[in-house]
RNA sequence: CGGGGCGUAGCGUAGUGGCUAGCGCGCCUGCUUUGGGAGCAGGAGAUCGGAGGUUCGAGUCCUCUCGCCCCGACCA
């Protein structure tokens, strides 16, 4: 048992902030001595990070083994060929880190490890009696990020802890996907991070499960929503409550109102309000009903008109748009795009014209079949102010089921803080919040793709079924810095923290040396893990860079030792006291193991 | 890939076309100092991102180029 000398720890705090540094968790790795950067979302780290790091991947691995997963380290470099396999040498695109050896043959960094775990499991099991498994690496990572930010937060090479289940039957992928997200929510526990589990979007998977633990923070990449009563989703995943069916079905036919230039929603409703003014209350934004033109392209490079229908007082989230009708793209509907389709007047789209009879312009049977999808708001029976097809001109009082319908609902439109929560648990707030972990029913994609099978107990070839599990590592060092950080420098929690304490020897006395190598000599004895700040600058110096590094515990020994005491420091709360030094290995202890 | 900002010593920065590129922090030497980023004295450290050009003269003006940061697009 030993202890670290300050005036050797290879460390240099900076008295600045790097300019480069937005992040406060970014801002305080720098400054600390943490890591240094070698290249855009490259980080070395140093003495201090790496501790920490280190801390980190054990509370990781602890977890795991809870859940009796076993540690393997696969390479970082990866022949190309079970990425063909997969198809993903070309569908992920240049994200991918590629390389070619000297015989020309095509290598690649890994980003991610399906293919190899897969394979493994293939070699070496052939039984369903080899399952349930579940296999795991802490693993650097390369992926060359369109934009790196944030120090270690979204960097192109990072570590990540990776975990991959096998089974042959879906109650035992049921089963190892729970497992893992209990072990998360325990490593998000024991990291002390304030976190949210958000559906993701399941995409083209289908029934598969897949959510996303996000740690809460305003600098956060991803927006998601949250309500008082436990509710939160990603935004693309929020959906909204349907409304309930509205009976406008004994109103007045819709009525032609003439609206010169009346192409916005806010100058509508100031006209609706002068020509056809309601009885009981104004005309709002969120009486009408706007129809935003898009054009649609599947992966084909088909492109058809989609039209959106929505309350006037919200807008379509393209993100959410996206999400929604993948893997289909949108552009936007050009000049152009309206030469050739001449029913649709901007300004005045809606989905009926009063001819006579009516003609239906959008939805199901009209002119050129344009699909017509409808926010969820816009309920069975529900009566709106929507444009007329008809230049200067729009329509009061069509009712949906009744005067027109639509192709279906789609749920695309804004999500605003304050809208009730789908499950009925009170207003949603936004938050924002950075992607931790990553818990995924991948089911047979893999297997399939790579020929993955073992013998069931009837002696027939199963498809094994898999789900894949994912831990930023590196990512989350930053996160617990991010949201422990004050404004003095990083104040880490005691089981993360890279020493659980730093004696700060204040003074030039010998006898304060002594005292303090004395008392570093037992503690170490004991056990704890320690600095003494054994350096010949000023007292000053010593107490700002022991904040600025956030040992969790800092112990004074100074001008109190002529009468017997030295002063015990916290760093989170900023609590002192002073302590007789007869008592001080005790009191220590306490204070370090509490 | 689009928009914005920026490249001057290890870090943070100043610098009207004109003398030897300035300051703070950090670093080295000496003396003094030691409970909240000490003082004095001396010193080392910069091809001003790179290339080309205009000019008697370029850190400063022009062209090109490389790189970095931020916002957006993108992101198993």
């Amino acid at each position: 048992m030993s202890y670290t000398l300050m005036s050797q720890l290879f460390v240099r705090t900076l008295r600045e902030d790097p300019a480069d540094a937005e992040m406060p968790s970014h801002k305080w790795l720098i400054r600390a001595g943490y890591i240094r950067r070698v290249a855009p979302g490259i980080y070395t780290w140093l003495p201090l990070g790496l501790r920490v790091l280190a801390k980190v991947e054990s509370i990781i691995r602890d977890e795991m083994a809870a859940i009796g997963a076993q540690e393997v380290h696969f390479p970082a470099l990866l022949p190309r060929e079970p990425y063909e396999q997969t198809h993903r040498w070309t569908e992920y695109g240049p994200s991918l880190f590629r390389l070619k050896d000297r015989k020309g043959a095509d290598l690649l960094l890994g980003p991610t490890h399906e293919e190899m775990f897969t394979i493994l499991v293939k070699d070496l099991c052939s039984s369903y009696k080899d399952l349930p498994l579940i296999l795991f690496q802490i693993q650097t990572k390369y992926r060359d990020e369109a934009r790196p930010r944030a120090g270690v937060i979204r960097g192109r090479e990072f570590i990540m802890k990776d975990s991959y289940s096998f089974n042959v039957d879906d109650q035992g992928l049921a089963q190892a996907y729970d497992q893992h997200r209990k072990a998360y929510q325990a490593v998000m526990e024991r990291l002390g991070l304030e976190y949210v589990i958000v559906q993701a979007m399941s995409g083209a998977m289908g029934g598969s499960r897949s959510e996303e633990f996000l740690a809460v923070t305003p600098f956060g990449e991803d927006t998601f929503v949250r309500s008082a009563g436990g509710y939160a989703a990603n935004v693309e995943a929020v959906r909204v409550a349907p409304a309930p069916e509205c009976n406008c079905a004994n109103a007045p036919a819709p009525r032609l109102v003439a609206t010169p230039g009346a192409s916005t929603i806010a100058s509508l409703v100031d006209a609706v309000n002068r020509v056809a003014p309601r009885p009981d209350r104004e005309w709002q934004a969120s009486d009408t009903l706007k129809n935003v033109v898009f054009m649609r392209s599947d992966p084909t490079g088909q492109r058809h008109p989609l039209v959106i229908g929505l309350p006037g007082d919200r807008d379509v989230d393209p993100k959410r748009l996206e999400a929604a009708i993948s893997p289909d793209t949108i552009e936007p509907f050009t000049a152009s795009d309206f030469l050739n389709y001449p029913q649709l007047v901007a300004g005045y789209i809606g989905p009926v014209r009063l001819d006579d009879p009516p003609t239906k312009i959008l939805g199901p049977g009209s002119v050129d079949d344009l699909t017509y999808l409808t926010d969820p708001r816009v309920s069975k029976g529900s009566s709106w102010i929507s444009g007329a097809n008809l230049a200067d001109h729009h329509l009061v009082g069509l009712v949906t089921g009744r005067d027109f319908v639509s192709d279906g609902s789609i749920d695309v439109a804004e999500v605003r803080s304050g809208d009730p929560a789908p499950d009925g648990s009170g207003p949603l707030e936004l938050a924002r919040g950075v992607e931790m972990g990553h818990i995924f029913q991948l089911g047979r994609k893999y297997a399939d793709a790579l020929g993955l099978k073992v013998l069931d107990a009837n002696g027939k070839l199963v498809t094994v079924t898999m789900g894949s599990y994912g831990i930023g590592v590196t990512r989350a060092v930053a996160m617990v810095a991010e949201t422990t950080c004050d404004e003095r420098g990083l104040a880490w929690p005691k089981n993360i923290a890279p020493y659980d304490l730093v004696i700060v020897v204040a003074g030039k006395g010998a006898d304060l040396m002594e005292a303090a190598m004395m008392l570093a000599n037992d503690l170490a004895v004991e056990g704890v893990d320690l600095v003494v700040d054994d350096r010949l600058v000023s007292p000053g110096v010593k107490f700002a860079d022991a904040e600025l590094i956030g040992f969790p515990t800092s112990v004074v020994v100074g001008r109190g030792l002529k009468d017997g005491l030295i002063e015990l420091r916290d760093r989170a709360s900023g609590d002192a006291r002073s302590v007789p030094l007869t008592e001080a290995v005790a009191a220590i202890l306490q204070q370090v193991q509490s």
